[in-house]
RNA sequence: CGGGGUGUAGCGCAGUUGGCAGCGCACCGCGUUUGGGACGCGGGGGUCGGCGGUUCAAGUCCGCCCACCCCGACCA
């Protein structure tokens, strides 16, 4: 429980960040390195974001499936580029059941290579496609640095696999999926996101095309949040995945995956979190309202409890939690769900039992502009309205923050000015050694070249040659 | 793997020239409290990271080892 105040995060962002989510118990240090208990709390909204996404999934064709945690090792070499990216970064079991194994397992990072295999003994025609499978998993990444939430060596996720007949239908794949991320990043979590395609030295390995959802945090980092991948026939061909098309010609297929995780939990601590603690997105809270009686005897609580269950009742549409708990204060309890993030906190005490009202207390404006109080008729509609405006409100932010963040520097030297405080929208001439130069000097890298973008054309901002497309540069996780 | 740092109660820390292992918070009990982080009284809790050495005596001195954290090279 929170006994003092959180560090600012002016003061030091990261400390704010991972005592916020101790204190409020979203996660915790597990005994191996690197590794984290989702808590409760934090699982919670994982779930409500499962649920979400899974049924977005579900409205675009995919269905569910599960792929085994061991993969051949022999399968990551399979395709070049993809060893080569999880190579330094695999856990490998080479003991099974007190015997070394004749082949070592790894334990998977992520599972094209199962499922490549899988699909070459599942496709057979045209008629086999497309394959739309999701599969909600964890995988291990044996990361150097770790952070809560953001890189862990374990991590839950969901990843997408399709094979289709086409690249054009690949590519559309590819893309619409990553809509179904940014709407919603935007319209379920309200953080506003970047839709991009990524360098070649960020792409995914083994991919021929990376699309990313980029996210901006409260001290201007850049996340990304989401990834979808273009595989073209990389894995096809390492993985012989074959169908006969209408002509009776064997065919590669053409693949893409896609994959949200965990990860994305820290873009919500990041994006909207205040110096109280966690303010979560309305759709996606645990908890959308905390209700607190309010008495100092007996008799006030007699009063008081029955319009508690009143309100429940009528409140039961909501995700709502009743802090009846008799060994903490009020006071304790409005700092305890602050720092939790509930959306909207209901108050209800003697005065408001009298008066036919309650107090209403919106987490996104602290203090006395974010409190009101209101009649206990209409209360689903009064506390409907209210979290919809939080919704948007919490939106709206985000989206004002990142423009006040983001510039478009003339030079070379405001561009590194720039990413001192910000991201940098600027003209690339696509050259990997402009990207590397910057990321010398600034510690930023290239984020994603935005889908939208205003056409016309410039000059790089690094070395100066002509370029048709402008990049984001930031510092990210 | 390089550079820096820290290991003492669940957490944060103090512990002097070597001499009974402590403080705050948290936890448990009782009572008073309760509209913005309540208070009093009484409790429980320790292989002082590990192993070895010096010493009558080691949290403290010496050696070795281990773990974790921060900064760099890798990353959803």
């Amino acid at each position: 429980m929170a006994e003092e105040k959180l560090p600012t995060r002016s003061e030091n962002y990261s400390e704010w960040y991972n005592q916020l989510i101790q204190r409020a118990e979203m996660a915790d240090y597990a005994p191996v390195r690197g590794c984290m208990v989702v808590r409760p709390y934090g699982w919670a909204l994982w779930e409500n974001m499962q649920q979400n996404l899974d049924k977005r999934f579900k409205e675009t064709g995919h269905v569910n499936a599960a792929f085994p945690l061991l993969i051949p090792k022999s399968f990551l070499e399979k395709e070049k580029e993809h060893v080569e990216g999880f190579a330094p970064e695999l856990a490998i079991v080479t003991i099974g059941g007190g015997q070394e194994l004749e082949e070592p397992l790894v334990i998977r990072p992520t599972s094209e290579t199962v499922i490549g295999y899988m699909y070459s003994k599942w496709i057979k025609s045209y008629r086999d496609l497309p394959v739309l499978i999701n599969q909600w998993a964890n995988v291990v990444r044996w990361e150097m640095r770790t952070r809560l939430f953001l890189r862990t060596l374990e991590f839950y996720w969901q990843e997408g696999h399709t094979a289709h007949a086409t690249q054009k239908e690949a590519e559309e794949e590819t893309l619409r999926m990553l809509d179904v991320y940014a709407d919603f990043a935007e319209k379920e979590a309200a953080v506003p996101v970047i839709r991009g395609r990524k360098s070649a030295t960020e792409r995914f390995a083994g991919a021929k095309e990376t699309y990313s959802i980029e996210a901006m945090m409260g001290d201007t980092r850049a996340l990304q949040a989401g990834t979808s991948h273009f595989l073209g026939q990389n894995f096809a061909k390492a993985f012989d995945i074959q169908y006969l098309d209408l002509n009776n010609q064997l065919q590669h297929v053409w693949t893409t995956s896609w994959g949200l995780s965990t990860r994305f939990v820290g873009a919500i601590i990041m994006a909207h979190g205040d110096d109280q603690g966690l303010v979560l997105p309305p759709r996606l809270a645990p908890y959308q309202v905390v209700l607190i009686p309010i008495y100092k005897n007996d008799e006030e609580r007699s009063k008081v409890m029955p319009v508690v269950e009143k309100l429940k009742a009528e409140l039961s549409g909501f995700r709502l939690k009743v802090d009846d708990r008799s060994e903490v204060t009020p006071g304790f309890k409005f700092n305890d769900w602050e720092l939790r993030g509930v959306p909207l906190r209901i108050e209800v005490g003697p005065k408001d039992v009298e008066k036919g009202t309650f107090a209403m207390a919106r987490r996104d404006i602290p203090g006395r502009d974010g409190k009101s109080f209101v009649p206990q008729v209409n209360a689903a509609r009064t506390v409907g309205d209210m979290l919809d405006q939080i919704q948007t409100g919490i939106f709206q932010k985000a989206v004002d923050f990142r423009k006040a963040h983001v510039f478009d520097p003339k030079s070379y030297d405001e561009l590194k000015e720039v990413l001192q405080g910000g991201w940098a929208y600027s003209w690339w001439c696509g050259d990997a050694a402009c990207e590397a130069k910057v990321k010398e000097d600034t510690k930023a890298t290239t984020r994603n070249i935005p889908l939208d973008q205003e056409g016309g054309s410039g000059k790089c901002i690094v070395c100066g040659k002509p370029a048709s497309e402008k990049v984001y540069f930031a510092r990210a996780y």
